[in-house]
DNA sequence: GGGTAAGTGGAGGGGTTTCTCCGTTTAGCT
DNA sequence: AGCTAAACGGAGAAACCCCTCCACTTACCC
């Protein structure tokens, strides 16, 4: 390593960063999360940038535009996500890891008011998590073509049934105020409930082209 | 009636108003219904003004905070829910007048963009609709404390759940985009599904504390 | 310790929004 | 037709927001 004087490890996202400045990194992205979280993605960058105690210009520096600071706020939990997925892709029981992902997802949403909003809002955005993206969307297909292979799914549940219990439980997150865990676990109940596979199936409405993009978010 | 000069009818909201100035009023409120369907209640006051082909200051005599607006705005579509449930009360059948006002009304937030947000955030605002919006929950209690006693409605259905779908819906609908009339039919399906009454019921979560006012809108 | 590039914070430009002031216009009664 | 109170519209004040510029400070290598 002859051209590489810098002796603190180069970590993606703050390689190469004055001591200081990875601190103040550091802090900014804590602080977005708190702010995100109680507020939603809407909390203006100073804010964020007093409850951090930097200037905004410091913020600005770090994170070139609002939306930038969102994502990378958001990627932690992005990866905690994958993680679920992964998790219940070695379930052997199709349908609790179809259960396992839809619940843990909502409970995050509930959790953290601007989750949803980064999650879905932000992705086409940033050209970087378009893998992820996809990575995501093809994991997701598997797990329902496993559950409704085993039984356990109804047969007409669509792909873009999870995007549409997403949407809907996001809407209970950011409505319910304090309530919103509960309601949100309430919801995740008796959506499971319908989309478990019986023998008297009722025909549904037709799905709606949901994708992951092109969504407008809400809250 | 000897004290009353004027001999247009004094009629509500906009008694005792010159010609013009009547006019006015009514092209406003229908530009902001017009444009609040479209884009949702973030749109200015401004533009309302222009589609309106009025200055804002003619606007703000009118109607003297962006609330009392959307309120006014709004009231039409609140009286037609109200028509909704009075119609669904004389329904012999209690779960066809169960499923009739959530998938009429699920249907009315889907098709414009401020409805929820003026309904459900804009009700503790204004005292004079407390009454109405009482009436509104006693009727929807009766409605489903009959489908319960029917059989139809599952017997650990809440009131709340109401809200909660509505929520639900609500989510969709303002997330879905140009789908959103498409994926908001299939949410009520998926959630009708699961609200009658089946022989193995199984436990859900418990409901949460909601209330029609005290709700964050998301907008 | 000293030099220097990297880092910092606050002031403010440029944008948007809600709401107000005030000089001008007009409806409607006589 | 003339008068007057009512209604009008646009400019702009006040409060936000995102983002940038620039004079000052500080970590880090020698």
């Amino acid at each position: 390593m002859p051209a590489q004087p810098s002796h603190n490890p180069p970590q993606p996202g703050s390689a190469a960063l004055r001591a200081d400045a990875r601190e103040n990194r550091d802090r900014i992205l804590r602080a977005a999360r708190e702010a995100y979280a109680l507020h939603g993605i809407d909390v203006p960058i100073s804010a964020i940038a007093r409850r951090a105690g930097v200037g905004v210009a410091t913020l600005y520096r770090r994170f070139p535009t609002r939306a930038s600071l969102i994502t990378e706020a958001f990627a932690e939990q992005l990866a905690e996500c994958a993680g679920v997925l992964d998790e219940a892709l070695e379930d052997p029981d199709p349908w609790r890891a179809f259960c396992s992902v839809f619940t843990k997802v909502s409970a995050m949403q509930a959790a953290d008011r601007g989750f949803t909003h980064a999650f879905l809002a932000r992705f086409p955005d940033d050209a970087s998590y378009a893998g992820e993206r996809d990575r995501a969307e093809e994991g997701l297909a598997l797990l329902v073509r496993r559950a409704k292979e085993a039984g356990a799914l109804r047969p007409d549940f669509d792909v873009s049934d999870v995007v549409l219990a997403l949407l809907a439980n996001n809407g209970v997150a950011n409505g319910a105020q304090a309530e919103s865990a509960a309601a949100s676990r309430r919801l995740v109940g008796y959506l499971l409930e319908s989309f478990r596979a019986r023998p008297d199936v009722k025909q549904l409405p037709p799905p709606a082209r949901l994708e992951l993009d092109r969504l407008g978010g809400a809250g």
